[in-house]
DNA sequence: CTGAAAGCGCTTACAG
DNA sequence: CTGAAAGCGCTTACAG
């Protein structure tokens, strides 16, 4: 009753070669291109019982594929390249994770290229993306870097597009492609109004001067709702700091340190807002009792967190789905913008005054 | 003064194909051969001045390499294929981003590929994988699913390696690959030292029991340190139910229920401990003042979050950067391990007693 | 419906 | 050091 039966053949292990197609023409008894299209589920014109019979043989030998040489032969790989800054930031985690959910089904594989927030590291993936041949790339999360970067960044797309690949923004409505555009003016916007609603009259926005478009739109909206809402926007402290909690804290402890009071503090982000409440505190204020704190991104969705911090939530993952859904439709001669509908969250950070 | 000369010719945009190596030869007066070559940072035998003509030449033109092309002549692709269950959960994201922190460096692209937990989901993804060829498997996370699924996985796993692909894990020390081992059994023990030093002598565990090596070895820590530590695990409530927030509620609110009182409730992961404190919260106690908690993992890494949350450092990123190490030196004929140093972070959640 | 052949864009012995 | 040629594993007109 030994188990050597099950063990198997652990000396011989590698570098013996995949399974070709080749090989399960042969063993199947049919010639290379009629394998070929034996397996391919859109050729028509293949006998039932061929097609059976190369399937079967296929199974058998644990025959894949070889993906590089169908691409080197179509042109292009099965392949959806995303840029990303940082996929520990939950925001972009949210819309890779949409874009592998409607990748997935369409059999095409995501590929994540971090570039650590630095347009410049950005450039250079792209060119390192370029030679992938990818079906299509996809942009995501927020750019920062100075216009030349920019340009250069601009340029080395422009080249893979020149070359028929279709590129995708997820984010913000900054770059001149199809845009699976976050609705941060529509939920900064919408954020105001309720807190408006439920009492909330004189605000403070602190905010990170570095990544611009994201906190533009974000302050944007925040000021056309107030206007329509006929509350005050009672300072805006912009810093040149990043969008992470010690710049949240930096910000807003210069603003309490500066003596102004306001009903609530708004940041364009959860994780500054998080800082934002640790400056509150450390200035000897509770938030949600003695000044309200919301965020933007709803990053944490949760009220476990105490206080509950207030957010809106902007629809993440439908963005990073909605995305690949351009990609996978064919283009319009103009350009397309997929919109979305934000979710205030109001709790605990915010609640309602008088 | 106008700009077009600037401007491309917008009309004709798509469909072009990349420049090929054959085109930058011909351009470079050179043979194909010798502009793969010159192109070919690790091939010697190349004229100085005729590399640096190609080179000037590839560059003017935007020559990018067909990696396809490449791949299909080497025979794998410059590629690190990881397997992860969940890109939103930031114990994977710590993972996934140290490796691409490693894998960036030395050229190679990290494709990630969700599962959803789903163990038979993986399978279905380890058999696309294969046929991109990678140069490397990664293996990410928790595994679930039932004896039957595990040994299917296992089996196509193998099918990679037999045919010479080097598979690593990081992750739980439950597969026969070279393994980044979290470090769970050290960091439960360091733990649960860490408490009854500051004068914790009883505990509660709650947990999956879905997620089953992870779970294990945390509790198998937890229990040693306790026995070496000399304070008791009173209660341990094991419930069927996912490792979330929503499973630290039920489990909790069970074992509340059951009228257990002990000084501290440990859970496997930071996510359960957020349901744990609400659950504490339901029953009347305030976490960090009638109760301890702490949970496991620290992702997130904060005092912010009030009560912030005691918690154990796992060096996440590390395990990822170095399972992509592994990967990349020469793999040695008995399996490695490579082990890394938690860390206790003892916050607002578990105050000194007494 | 099937097969022989050309071609995709590279790399890499092999022979100068 | 360089070039002509074969080969990597597929797909896809083209001709039966």
């Amino acid at each position: 009753m030994t188990r050597d039966d099950v063990a198997g053949d652990a000396t011989s292990s590698a570098s013996r070669s995949p399974v070709t197609l080749r090989v399960v023409a042969r063993e199947a008894g049919v010639a290379l291109a009629t394998a070929s299209r034996a397996l391919d589920p859109r050729s028509r014109y293949v006998a039932e019982d061929v097609r059976r019979r190369v399937r079967e043989t296929a199974e058998r030998l644990g025959y894949r594929p070889n993906a590089s040489a169908r691409a080197t032969s179509t042109g292009s790989a099965p392949t959806i390249a995303v840029l990303v800054s940082d996929i520990r930031d939950p925001y972009n985690a949210k819309l890779v994770h949409g874009a592998i959910e409607a990748a997935q089904p369409a059999g095409l594989m995501v590929t994540i290229n971090g570039t650590e927030h630095v347009i410049d590291d950005e450039i250079r993936v792209v060119r390192m993306l370029r030679s992938q041949r990818p079906m299509a790339m996809m942009l995501t999360g927020t750019r920062t870097g100075n216009m030349a970067s920019r340009t250069a960044l601009l340029q080395e797309i422009e080249r893979y597009q020149h070359d028929g690949g279709p590129v995708v923004a997820a984010g913000d409505d900054e770059f001149p492609f199809d845009t699976a555009v976050v609705p941060r003016r529509a939920g900064a916007r919408a954020l105001i109004t309720e807190l408006a609603r439920v009492g909330y009259a004189s605000f403070a926005l602190v905010a990170s001067d570095v990544a611009s478009v994201a906190t533009r739109e974000w302050e944007a909206g925040v000021v056309e709702g107030a206007r329509q809402a006929g509350v005050r926007i009672d300072h805006v402290t912009t810093m040149r700091v990043p969008m992470t909690r010690d710049g949240g804290f930096a910000a807003a402890s210069r603003m309490l340190r500066d003596g102004h009071r306001v009903d609530a503090i708004l940041a364009p982000s959860d994780t500054m807002a998080i800082g934002v409440m640790s400056a509150a505190r450390a200035a000897g204020l509770t938030p949600g009792q003695d000044i309200g704190v919301a965020g933007f991104d709803d990053v944490f969705e949760t009220d476990d967190i105490t206080p509950g911090l207030s957010s809106v939530d902007l629809a993440l993952e439908k963005v990073g789905r909605s995305a690949v859904d351009l990609l996978l439709t064919a283009p319009t001669p103009e350009r397309r913008r997929a919109t979305f509908e934000p979710r205030v969250a109001l709790r605990a950070t915010t609640p309602a005054r008088r």
